[in-house]
DNA sequence: TGGCAATGTAACTAATCGGTTAATTCCATG
DNA sequence: CATGGAATTAACCGATTAGTTACATTGCCA
């Protein structure tokens, strides 16, 4: 083992942990023993549990919303642009489950012990949705409508289909079950874009 | 105090401490001081933890979708039914946030240990859903669709508004953040019934 | 090679937390 | 009023858990 790699090993495993249990369900010996590295080195290269926890989220957030930014602003049309703002989310979100794991999780907090760069990150999402709506409507290619809204459109509906990708497979698949159609993340992303856009185009 | 008010003083309070801070951080003491009553009568009337954790969940879980189900069984045009879905779905959460804590939790948890009961009336809901998008497909109204990412998009959009209430209500009022609509839950559920509804109904 | 950052080992602590116990109080009924 | 079961209480217990410590070891690099 490499010695730079161990602190980014620690991130990495104590995100799937804290994704899937929670902070207070992530126990710290199981971390250690989860990702192979003695729980001394844990507290060596991150002071303590919440510590661990703000840079877990920040080295998560932070890439996400740096991908979409980038891809958004290679576009220049609103309409293009907020297409690529849905699907590029939901690509790095689909990359790594952990993200929507965990911002469910803090939103059903209330949000209140986030993190704040993390909130930043999730700032710096919605502050880019405002931007394209607004230059959209501007253009006189979009109503006027809630940024929130489709904030929360967005995130909303691809975090939870990202989330139960496990739960589905896992599902007996009953008679009624199996009419859904198993769509992948590209697919249920091309719905959300398509909806929401065809529901904010001028007539 | 009877034993039935106690009971139920127990379940509420106890919904409250889950949505807020989650199974693993939700600690005994501070229920049974939070609710006033002794910790020992917490365990004489629910069991143990995952006992009450149950009785709540399927407490709170239970109502929604009976709701839900009645509200839309009054109805017999597919869209109509469709509107009426979306709109109960939403006052119903928006009564009990605690609903949407938990729920976004379970989902996080990918839905493994959620319990049966909960999990079975998350179901009902959206069976009931694939009924009204396929009645309505079969009558010529609406295009054919995934009923997943429907269900998603609904419980998504509005969980995550019905969440963030405190949140938003507490957020410093920046330049940027204030030009958000401050919405409430009557017209964020128009808007996700409107747009789901128009990419639907067939050109 | 010497020095230093990094890692491992393993025991320890102080506190926390889920759950129990035995005693006590409340209250309806005969 | 007496009684017996339901409900409540204070105190306690054992297990778990976050975090620490002391020390040995490894590997990198000047």
């Amino acid at each position: 083992m490499t010695r730079i790699d161990t602190s980014r090993k620690i991130l990495d495993c104590a995100s799937r942990m804290f994704a899937q249990h929670g902070y207070d369900g992530t126990i710290m010996d199981d971390l250690a023993e989860q990702c192979g590295v003695n729980k001394a080195s844990i507290y060596y290269h991150h002071k303590d549990k919440a510590t661990l926890y703000d840079n877990a989220l920040t080295a998560i957030f932070t890439p996400i919303a740096d991908a979409v930014i980038e891809a958004v602003e290679a576009q220049v049309e609103p309409v293009k642009q907020l297409r690529v703002h849905i699907k590029t989310f939901a690509r790095v979100t689909a990359d790594n489950p952990c993200f929507a794991s965990i911002l469910m999780r803090e939103m059903a907090s209330g949000g209140a012990n986030m993190p704040v760069p993390a909130r930043q990150q999730m700032q710096r999402i919605l502050f880019l949705l405002m931007r394209i709506l607004q230059s959209g409507e501007s253009q006189g290619v979009f109503r006027s409508s809630d940024a929130l809204i489709i904030h929360f459109m967005i995130i909303g509906t691809l975090n939870l289909f990202v989330i139960s990708i496990p739960l589905r497979q896992t599902l007996p698949a009953t008679d009624q079950l199996e009419q859904l159609q198993n769509s992948n993340i590209e697919s249920a992303a091309d719905q959300v874009a398509t909806t929401i856009i065809a529901s904010l185009l001028v007539k």
